[in-house]
DNA sequence: GCTCATCAAAGTGCATGCAATTCGTGCGCA
DNA sequence: TGCGCACGAATTGCATGCACTTTGATGAGC
């Protein structure tokens, strides 16, 4: 009768959930770019809550790695190193070997559809710029961990995949997809095939072409105001219910 | 200036971080077993701090998996299945193979002498019965991990090994750690010897042991209370400053 | 013009209070 | 004796309030 937990791992209360998934979005859709600022009453405010629940969600993030949180400063996106990009990836690549190694040969018709499904949206998306298609970049590893239904994989894969996308915002240039979307039909192919070592070498390749070809550039740094910037966050999180705007405490 | 973060990965405030680590110090040592009830003003009178901060520290406890949380109801100590015990070991043993990788042959003298004198302590804290030397098998590989120098790697090793742990009190028996402490001995030369695959062989076959000779066992049970339990750690937490117990609430 | 002290505004750290939910126990009834 | 039900105690969910810290802007002194 328990319908067997599987994901979920800690997401307490609700609305501290749907504040960290939201957030999380507004990040790797790079909506919100490394350093900025998060206020807790702002958040609170642009997610109808008290600060209480913002500052909840916050340490939740943090705990993820996605955001920095210093004792009586104000919390900001984090800003991972260089040094850190590189460990993240090393890392990433030992646990998607892991997923594949779950997967390959063993993907169930309905699965295959799946993931033909989502690089299709992906083809849709497509185009750089478009933010959506680097977040669906990301979500194609962190389907193929779900698939696994390990939770512990689906996790870690799905935190570091996170946090691998925070630092392609850094120092990566515009993130070429169409690159990316061939390398996924030809990862999805191999693993129907079954040929583990072949999908290893090219979710290798595929993730060492996304980190590798990083150039340290200056962060592009535009200042919008946050409330804006989290606004079409705050509404599709709460399935469209516009939250409340008592004060327009604009141009902070 | 600046001193160059590396560790510390959430663990916001002080206050929160304290509660958490002994509580993790008292779960790893089987004086909190699996399933055991944490109410939030139990915490909080225990630790001398308020619900807020108590409830902040479960959150983050829940985003590491030791502890359980569901919608208004009491926290528990985490009870993982079987399956996820396996998972959790398959995990495991991919991570600690990217820590031995990092390690092999590139060990200080300083890092090899600070690994001698930890298995020295386990060693010293001998017998299966001595939670101390379950803490000290555990810590022996999070000792490795903090010697790679990546903070991811730190942050994920300690996580899952600790999970290990938890797991470990549910299912196997006492824990025979001269065993353990033997390996843990032969991995150190090995890895001196920069002798990566002998290493890596080690390691393996060493949490296999640990991991298979798992038998399913009832839970033994014994209900003290949560009062009783957590006061060394509260005690130890805050460097012997022994908080504030107004209401001696005992035998709820 | 530049540096540094001072102070208000903004923000976090934490406790407390109230409403809502769950849990456990005793009672009635079969 | 066994089973269901209902009510009170225990507990969580969340907002709010106050104290303390940081920030940054203003003005005096050099």
């Amino acid at each position: 009768m328990a319908p067997r937990a599987a994901s979920k791992t800690a997401e307490s209360s609700d609305k501290v959930s749907v504040i960290c998934r939201a957030l999380r979005r507004a990040i790797i859709e790079q909506a919100l770019e490394p350093g900025a600022k998060l206020p807790e009453d702002s958040l609170g405010e642009r997610f109808g809550v008290s600060r209480t629940i913002a500052r909840h969600a916050l340490g939740q993030l943090a705990a993820e790695g996605l955001i920095e949180l210093r004792r009586n400063r104000i919390a900001v996106v984090a800003t991972p190193s260089w040094q850190d990009a590189r460990d993240a990836f090393d890392v990433r690549i030992q646990l998607e070997r892991l997923v594949v190694r779950h997967l390959a040969g063993k993907l169930t018709k309905a699965q295959i559809a799946e993931l033909n499904a989502h690089v299709d949206a992906e083809d849709r998306a497509r185009g750089g710029s478009d933010p959506v298609s680097i977040r669906l970049a990301t979500e194609f590893h962190i389907l193929l961990a779900h698939m696994t239904n390990s939770p512990i994989l689906i996790r870690y894969v799905s935190e570091i995949a996170y946090r691998c996308c925070l630092t392609l915002s850094l120092f990566s240039r515009p993130h070429s997809s169409e690159c990316a979307i061939n390398e996924h039909r030809a990862i999805i192919a191999a693993l129907v095939r079954g040929d583990e070592e072949k999908v290893m070498s090219l979710m290798h390749s595929h993730l060492d072409s996304v980190a590798g070809r990083a150039l340290v550039t200056p962060v592009p740094q535009r200042g919008r105001d946050l409330l804006d910037i989290l606004a079409p966050y705050a509404e599709e999180a709460e399935g469209g219910r516009v939250v409340k705007l008592p004060k327009a405490a604009r141009g902070r």
